[in-house]
Order: C-alpha cells, then sequence, then structure tokens
RNA sequence: GUGGGUAUAGCUCAGUUGGUUAGAGCGCCAGAUUGUGGCUCUGGAGGCCGACGGUUCGAAUCCGUCUACCCACCCCA
C-alpha cells in the first residue's frame, strides 16, 4: 500500500532536536525574566468559545479566527493571549490581587497566508499589568523596560523598541479634523518606511481624500525624527490645540523619562510617530520592536495601553498595558541569521554510559544511576551494535562525553571516561569522573547568551 | 482573498536546440578498522523528474489544468 506523504502544514513551525533545545532555552530566559519583574505565570486553555473570543470583534480579527464546530459548540483556537486574559481577569476578578501582573507563554492561531515569520501557529510571549480601575503611568514604562531586559539577557544587543502613544496621534488628527479617518490615516502612515513619503501622499490624497495641505501637515508631522528629546520638544508647538493631544505629550514625556531611570539606553528606545499598532483596543503607549539589522521580518514584539479590555466581560474598569514577544517570529530571525551561540550546548545528556558488551549491562545500569543521583545528564546505550555506531551515537546528539565499561572495569570498579571534543581518555574512579564532568559543567555555565 | 515566481535523490542544486540507462556535492548505510569516533579510501541504498492531461516516433525538457511551496499586496508577532 502506499505511504501517505508525511507534512508539516505551512505556517507551522516544526523544529529538529538541536533547534528546539535552543528554542527551550530561550522560552527559559523569558520565564526567569519575566518572574524577576514579579511576574506569575499563567496558562488558559487554546480552544475558547468563538462568543468570548470574538466579543472584541473587528473585521480582521473575525476573518483571520479558526473557528469550528463540534456538536453545538461554537468554538475557536486563540487569536492572543491578550483576550483570554481579559476573559480570566474579568471572570476571577474578586480573587486577584490588583495591580495583576502575569506572564504566559502559549501558541496562538492566526489563519493568514504564512510568509517569510510569519506563521499561522506561533508563540507569544506576552507580559501584561492589569489594575483595577486605575493603573499608574510608570507601568508604562516598565513594560517595554522588562523587553529591554530580556532581549539583552537573550545576547541581543541591536534592536529598538519603539515608543508612541495613541493619544497623540488621536488629537493631531483631531486637530486636522481627519477623525474619521484617523485609522485609514494612521495604516498608510505605517507604511512610510517601506513605501516612502511620496507615496504616502499619494495614497492620502488620492485614495482617503485628504485635502493635500492638509496630508502635508501629515507628513510634516510624521516627519518629525531625532533624538528623543528633540522629538518631544518639536511635538510642544503642537500644544494647546487638543486636551487628548495634550495629555498624549505628557504622557509620552513621562514613559520616556521613566525608561531612562529604569536603565534602558536611549540607543534601543526611540520616540517614533509612525508606529500605530492594528488592534483598536490600545488607547495610549503603544510598542514595536525590530531587530534592527534584519528590519525586514517586521516587529517581534508589540503591545501598549489599553483602558477597557475586559469591557465585554464586566462593567469593571480593568485598564492594563502589556507587550508581546512574537517568539516564533523572532526564533526564526535568530536562526535564519545565524545569530544563535553555537558554543551553547545542546545535547541531550552530558555522558553516554557505554557497556562494551551485554556482560556489563547491570555495571553500566550502576553507573548511570549514580551519575545521574550526582545530577549529571546522563544516557544509556544498551544497543548492541558495533562500537563505532556506540560512539557515533554520541558524537551525532553532541554528547561531550562518552564513558566505556568493558570486562576490565567491571572488575576494577572503574569507568574509562572519554571526553570527545579532545579524544582524551583515562580509566578512574567514578567519583573522579564525576569531578571531571561538573568541571566541564561549571565552564560551559559561563558561556553567557544564547546569541552570539 | 488578489498578483508574480518555483517544483529533479533526505538536503543544496546541475541537466545542452526534446534523443537511448537522469547526474554532482553534502548526508545516509556498509567495508577497510570486531575495545575507540571525526580524516582518508572503496562500495551501496535512495528518483512515477509535484499530479493529471495534451503535442511528438520520442517529454524532466514544449503546451494546458490542478496542487503545493516561495515572494509581494492585505494584515500582523
Amino acid at each position: 500500500m502506499a505511504k501517505l506523504k508525511p507534512r508539516t502544514l505551512a505556517g507551522f513551525m516544526e523544529l529538529l532536536p538541536a533547534p528546539q533545545q535552543q528554542m527551550e532555552r530561550i522560552m527559559q530566559t523569558l520565564r526567569e525574566t519575566y518572574s524577576l519583574y514579579g511576574f506569575t505565570p499563567l496558562d488558559t486553555p487554546i480552544i475558547e468559545d468563538a462568543q468570548i473570543l470574538l466579543a472584541k470583534g473587528g473585521g480582521e480579527t473575525e476573518k483571520q479566527i479558526y473557528r469550528f464546530q463540534k456538536g453545538d459548540s461554537d468554538l475557536a483556537l486563540r487569536f492572543d493571549l491578550t483576550v483570554p486574559l481579559a476573559k480570566y481577569v474579568a471572570m476571577n476578578y474578586g480573587q486577584l490581587t490588583f495591580p495583576f501582573r502575569r506572564y504566559q507563554i502559549g501558541k496562538v492561531y492566526r489563519g493568514e497566508r504564512p510568509q517569510r515569520g510569519r506563521y499561522r501557529e506561533f508563540y507569544q510571549a506576552d507580559i501584561d499589568i492589569i489594575g483595577d480601575g486605575k493603573l499608574d503611568i510608570a507601568n508604562e514604562a516598565e513594560i517595554p523596560s522588562i523587553i529591554y531586559q530580556t532581549f539583552s539577557r537573550l545576547g541581543l544587543k541591536r534592536f529598538q523598541i519603539r515608543v508612541n502613544n495613541r493619544k497623540i496621534l488621536n488629537g493631531f488628527y483631531e486637530i486636522l479634523g481627519l477623525t474619521e479617518q484617523s485609522q485609514e490615516v494612521m495604516r498608510t502612515v505605517d507604511k512610510l518606511d517601506k513605501i516612502g513619503p511620496k507615496a504616502v501622499r499619494d495614497i492620502l490624497v488620492d485614495d482617503i481624500a485628504v485635502a493635500p495641505e492638509t496630508a502635508d501637515e501629515v507628513l510634516n508631522f510624521i516627519a518629525i525624527k531625532g533624538t528623543n528629546t528633540e522629538v518631544l520638544s518639536a511635538l510642544e508647538s503642537y500644544k494647546g490645540k487638543s486636551a487628548t493631544f495634550d495629555k498624549g505629550l505628557e504622557e509620552l514625556t513621562t514613559v520616556t523619562r521613566y525608561l531612562a531611570a529604569f536603565g534602558v539606553p536611549e540607543e534601543n528606545f526611540a520616540v517614533d510617530l509612525t508606529i500605530a499598532r492594528g488592534l483598536d483596543y490600545y488607547t495610549g503607549t503603544v510598542y514595536e520592536t525590530v531587530i534592527l539589522d534584519h528590519p525586514e521580518v517586521g516587529s517581534v514584539c508589540s503591545g501598549g495601553r489599553y483602558d477597557n479590555l475586559a469591557g465585554y466581560y464586566t462593567d469593571k474598569p480593568l485598564p492594563g498595558v502589556g507587550i508581546s514577544i512574537g517568539l516564533t517570529r523572532l526564533f526564526f530571525v535568530l536562526n535564519d541569521q545565524k545569530m544563535l551561540n553555537d558554543a551553547v550546548p545542546t545535547a541531550p545528556a552530558e555522558v553516554l554510559v557505554v557497556p562494551m558488551s551485554a556482560e556489563q549491562q547491570g555495571y553500566a545500569i550502576s553507573v548511570a544511576t549514580q551519575l545521574r543521583a550526582s545530577g549529571i545528564r546522563t544516557q544509556l546505550y544498551t544497543e548492541q551494535k558495533k562500537f563505532k555506531a556506540k560512539i557515533n551515537y554520541a558524537v551525532k546528539l553532541g554528547i561531550p562525553y562518552a564513558m566505556f565499561l568493558g570486562e576490565t572495569e567491571e572488575q576494577e570498579q572503574v569507568v574509562a571516561i572519554k571526553d570527545l571534543g579532545k579524544g582524551e581518555q583515562v580509566t578512574v574512579k567514578l567519583e573522579d569522573a564525576v569531578a571531571i564532568v561538573k568541571e566541564y559543567l561549571e565552564k560551559t555555565k559561563e558561556i553567557p547568551s544564547i546569541v552570539e
């Protein structure tokens, strides 16, 4: 019978063992960093009631969501982790302590055309802070500072967190009388980097019917560039015309000041007036993060401030601020650009215990058990194969040490341990072999980061 | 959903104006070398040339349809 050809759906990432180890390592770094800032882990179901997930609606979400029936149930796969969080907080309001800080790393699903760095199933690593009624502006600076810390701990240097404020944009468009078209205008402005100012102006005038002089105002506004201080002071000239704008400018100024206080260097964050974010629930500060040498894959981490996310589920006002690392995309870039550090071990174990023949299996099992008891990751190779095959197994998996146990070793109660990198082999007591491996472990601990 | 490109071994790719048995490198397996891997040498396995149809004496090659993938748009992590 003809075999079914195995295949993985387009837009779904599936890794081999070694890269998977690197991926796990990145996740581990994220968890450690997030919890360092006092965030608590949360997990929610991948499948939710479609009504719950679609409450927010919005055309795009609806189009891209995976939705299906099972019996009479109308179900959907989660599209992000923020909406499930809103549901969770609304549901458990009475039992949570606010401000509620949670992190969540999980897969989300979007039925869109897959492309380079763009997936249908991907991990998001979210942090959010939800306030009860109110939430201080300082949180809007702390969130990106955590991202700075996280990326730095991964070893990334050339990245930039871009910050803007929706109130500034809304206020500005209000001043220009463009409130109605503001969504469309923002979307166009967002393309500035890609298509250039001329094309942006053409779209504004021809497609959105913005008056030419108004379009020029928009272009002048988004052309404001420079250091954060320069951009902020350029914005001063628009003050006094819109309360919303003024509020936004005040917020952005504060966030910028606090970001510096949190220790984020100027080169890693930038006030950028073209950042808007597609999701319409953002109401204040918005973030977008790019890998500077690879802007073509887009943002690897975005988020912002929202005032009333859970408004569909509860009357309680629950403002929040959050950000999400697109882990799958981030990993794709790092891997694709060969930025992952080869020196970070991806082997599943430190030692491969190899009995020379079946007679030594008992001895080998006891040796492996003792190694594991000393905290050394150990694999036992018991297949009856040629010696070459046994040693090759360790080499292919990158296991640094092989331990050979033959008749003589068993009789003398010693082990032959070989450093497969150096090719050096010694016959010693098990405790001495343990010391050798421990020393190796100490050394590899010093390898700082997963990204080179 | 719209537009463009690509499809040959596990991977990366050659394959002449259509011509006999479709190749290379890497990888894989085995042997040289039964208690010592990486290097070297020798041998081997592995292909409905994406699928279906057409033109032709003859198609991996030309034409059509379909499918999948890649890229761009849309949107986004």
